[in-house]
DNA sequence: CTGAAAGCGCTTACAG
DNA sequence: CTGAAAGCGCTTACAG
């Protein structure tokens, strides 16, 4: 170290004093300090990092950068790392569960402390491996369940959310419901699901109806709910429930395209809040996840795996934002 | 090691076996490579970049991952470091110069191979910080422009893209047009006007006919676009082009809280083409840029820059793409 | 074809 | 209050 030979002291007393360690001396400490400074000097994090067996690095691993939703949980993340001084790395595009398991296995080359996967998909045949890596990981929305000793989950309650839109539905007194569900997310799409129509059942609508519509697995959200919009055509239904904002808004292009006025014929509610869902026409009626929090939460709770405490699961709960795609029924599509 | 135990060689031949190093005998070396897939040893990338003075990893520095575009551009960032055996630091949230310069130093100390900072607020006031941390950096469209020796640019043609919206307005036979502009981003800003309102003058559009907005730098784009529309009050416009789709996107809902229809009394273009550009109501006529090429390009730049080979600035290309926000005048606001 | 040794840039127990 | 030494897990020039 070049600036322990001009402050004529040791390696180690330089790296003591960089650390404000009080054992130095005041005095020797300012002149390293200044010394440091003077010299542009910025310890090496790596070797650091070597030589303390941690990293303070966290990864990251998500299925679309692309997708705004995971944007705002990924900022969550990114702010706790922040303040905590850790960093994060990510591996911004590992659409399945094969690619998943490869950011990780690369996250684990580079030592990193812990990760987080957000819209996992991996499943119980993945445990193993996951064991294997033996690195402290939280899942944000899983879309899979199952159990592995070295993680935990952090979720929204998809079954409450689809409660919460089936109540916002029920109380504009509609009749005949819809749910158009996304192929690609198993397991909130069915907690989602289920808990619509559970409480549409328990509220005496009856279950002939109660529809429900999926798209093809290969195309995007958006482009499924306007697919949706566009074909459905169920007699009477004045009410749509859709898997998240994404697949609501492209709903709300494809029954404008057929001239079914939203919410005048036909209430749609979504399922995010993404930033966009005020400024759509109609602003859109949606369940909201909290987004930054999901990513904040994980990151407490990632913190405390690490850490060797004990956490447990967390399930974070919905709020409804009700805006303008939704009404008290009128009428439904034909008739 | 204690794989080189087991397969009673040593350190240094696992090390190479392990690297696919000709020197070591095939049988040898298949028996380590065996020997480590049963051990499930996975090599230390830490250590390695100690011991090479080279990370593989390149810091992005974001002004707001909650932004689709900065997702989309770093998604293709994220798509190059994959297949170039790179990882991505990633700092998600640095809104002003002072939090990237900060974001970059923590990059620097984990010694990164270079770094790409996106929506960049630098301007030459922080070059020589620049060249202290002597790390090549290419900044994707930065909105300051300044010249350092470790950097480079990668922009969109803010200017061509501003004509590129002008052209299409006027083949429109528009005659009053509006600027909705964005404050935050000086440069880009300023280039954008300024390549929309030369062309309208070179095509005899006279410059009292050409009016700007903007609105505070607190307030976000979208709500500034909507801000925009219900306040713009200037008899005659019939065409407004806007800095960035979120503001377009913002002025769509504003002029239809005013009963203003789009695009019959008033055109409307944007500027990014986002993925919900396609959907908004009506569908937004935009100058698009390629985002996820100018991350990958950002990356070849950057790859150049570390390489010690000669790269320039690069200026993309922006198209125009035309959709149902823009139409034929028929008449302005008010008359 | 294989190994012993040095070194990447730090931190920290041990000794003084 | 300060320093010499060992070690974190690798790679690689040098020697054999």
């Amino acid at each position: 170290m070049d600036i322990a030979r001009r402050a004529d002291v040791s390696h180690t007393t330089v790296s003591r004093a960089l650390q404000g360690n009080l054992r130095i001396s005041s005095p020797v400490r300012m002149r390293i300090a200044a010394l440091a400074q003077e010299m542009g000097y910025v310890p090496n994090a790596i070797a650091r990092s070597l030589q303390q067996q941690q990293t303070r690095t966290i990864g990251v691993v998500v299925s679309d950068m692309a997708d705004p939703f995971w944007g705002e949980v990924v900022k969550g993340i990114d702010i706790v790392c922040d303040s905590n001084n850790q960093s994060l790395l990510l591996h911004a595009a590992a659409h399945n569960a094969t690619h998943q398991l490869g950011a990780m296995m690369r996250l684990y080359q580079r030592r990193v402390d812990g990760i987080i996967v957000v819209d996992s998909q991996l499943g119980p045949e993945d445990a193993k491996n996951l064991e294997a890596l033996d690195t402290p990981t939280v899942f944000i929305n899983s879309q899979r369940v199952f159990e592995s000793a070295t993680s935990r989950t952090v979720n929204i309650d998809n079954y409450a959310g689809g409660a919460l839109a089936a109540h916002h539905l029920l109380s504009l007194s509609h009749q005949k419901y819809a749910y158009f569900g996304s192929p690609k997310r198993p397991d909130s799409n069915r907690q989602r699901s289920i808990g619509f129509v559970d409480t549409l059942l328990a509220h005496g609508i009856h279950t002939s109806w109660i529809h429900r519509a999926e798209f093809p697995t290969d195309v995007a959200d958006i482009d499924g709910g306007y697919a949706m919009a566009t074909t459905f055509d169920e007699p009477g239904v004045s009410a749509v429930f859709c898997y998240n904002d994404a697949i609501a808004l492209g709903a709300l292009a494809g029954f404008r395209a057929r001239g079914i006025a939203v919410p005048h014929k036909i209430s749609v509610v979504g399922f995010d809040d993404l930033a966009i869902a005020r400024y759509s026409w109609p602003p859109l009626s949606t369940v909201a996840q909290p987004k930054e929090l999901l990513g904040q939460t994980a990151m407490h709770t990632l913190g405390a795996l690490i850490d060797g405490l004990a956490v447990a699961d967390v399930i974070l709960a919905p709020t409804m934002v009700v805006r303008d795609s939704t009404s008290a029924r009128l009428k439904g599509i034909r008739s």
